[in-house]
DNA sequence: ACGAATAATTTTAAGCTTGAAGTTTTTCGA
DNA sequence: TCGAAAAACTTCAAGCTTAAAATTATTCGT
């Protein structure tokens, strides 16, 4: 079975309402000697990509909610006495302008409130509403559900194995974004 | 060194212009049984962000480009013949709506070049120019590069054994995601 | 006391993305 | 032969995302 046949047949398997086509097989004709990196780069974001598209058409098919919303809702889950804005950018790895709308629409839906800060009035303090924490605790089971099925397949021991396999690519990257720049 | 502190020691190592706090931590509070799960998935999640965000940042501020503009590009590379509009959506594993925007931008920057079909009107045919292919090569390059830097402090052998895991971790989301539909 | 520097968020313009509806074309079955 | 169904792409509304500029507030040094 040639390459091109594997691919199709690969896609066959994939229940997804709309096809796709695995892209691992463009990294052959990488230039010089870093085929492999790619080739792990290419299979990385495959899986993501995957998992990803299918929590997010589940959001909205199942809570009518996105995946920004329900990952700022996350932050805040722990937060008993609400978070400011900066953190949470920070902690969702998204520019403060883009928290700035989704909060205002997570305001107009009820989930969550916003408050400005008592001691400096340039700071906005964000939390949970009782109702916004029903809601998330919803969609925090069905999500981890949702997961636990994508993920099933995977034995305990190459669960733990690939957990540990990336820790290790984790401290590459970080490590390669620290040189490159410096400290916070 | 508590939890906080060790998430505060990994984000002062990563270099990248914004700071960003690791929200692997939250999967503690996981219902049920699943942490093992979510716990994999926000560190697959935070691994492929940090490469992609960064890899973003360089096709902008070395080539005034996108991500998925070099991703559509690396599409037609290999396909001299060209390619039509609804195998690059599946190729890419975006909406067809989305490829129909991004193709019409790449037009009005002649890298690519689109066409009718002689055979079939509703059908486009699009091509790397010459040009495009050109800038296409200089970016494929320098993306190699970076990626190679990224995960450049991985072993070898760990980055085969990762290689090896995740696809059997993308094997468990097909199937996962296939028995949930039909095949194609 | 006051002006400059810094900080936190908001606003803006531009790009990407989805799903659904719309348009045009081709295919298919009666 | 012809109308319905399907196909390929386009358009649309809504949501997300970025970096940079703008606004408001606080801090700091003289």
């Amino acid at each position: 079975m040639n390459m091109a046949e594997q691919k199709m047949d690969e896609t066959k398997a994939a229940g997804a309402a709309a096809e796709w086509i695995d892209g691992e097989t463009k990294v052959l004709e990488a230039p010089g000697d870093h085929g492999a990196e790619l080739r792990l780069w290419l299979r990385l974001l495959t899986c993501s990509t995957l998992v990803e598209t299918e929590v997010r058409r589940r959001l909205r098919e199942e809570f009518d909610s996105t995946l920004p919303r329900f990952d700022l809702m996350a932050q805040l889950e722990r937060a008993s006495d609400g978070m400011v804005l900066g953190e949470v950018s920070k902690r969702m790895m998204v520019s403060p302008g883009n928290i700035t709308v989704l909060v205002e629409r997570l305001a107009e839906s009820g989930h969550i409130s916003r408050t400005t800060s008592p001691t400096d009035r340039r700071v906005q303090i964000i939390a949970l509403t009782p109702f916004g924490r029903a809601e998330f605790e919803k969609m925090a089971a069905a999500h981890a559900g949702w997961i636990a099925d994508l993920f099933g397949r995977l034995s305990t021991k190459d669960g733990a194995v690939l957990l540990d396999e990336l820790a290790k690519l984790k401290r590459s990257i970080v490590g390669s974004l620290g040189k490159a720049g410096k400290p916070a």
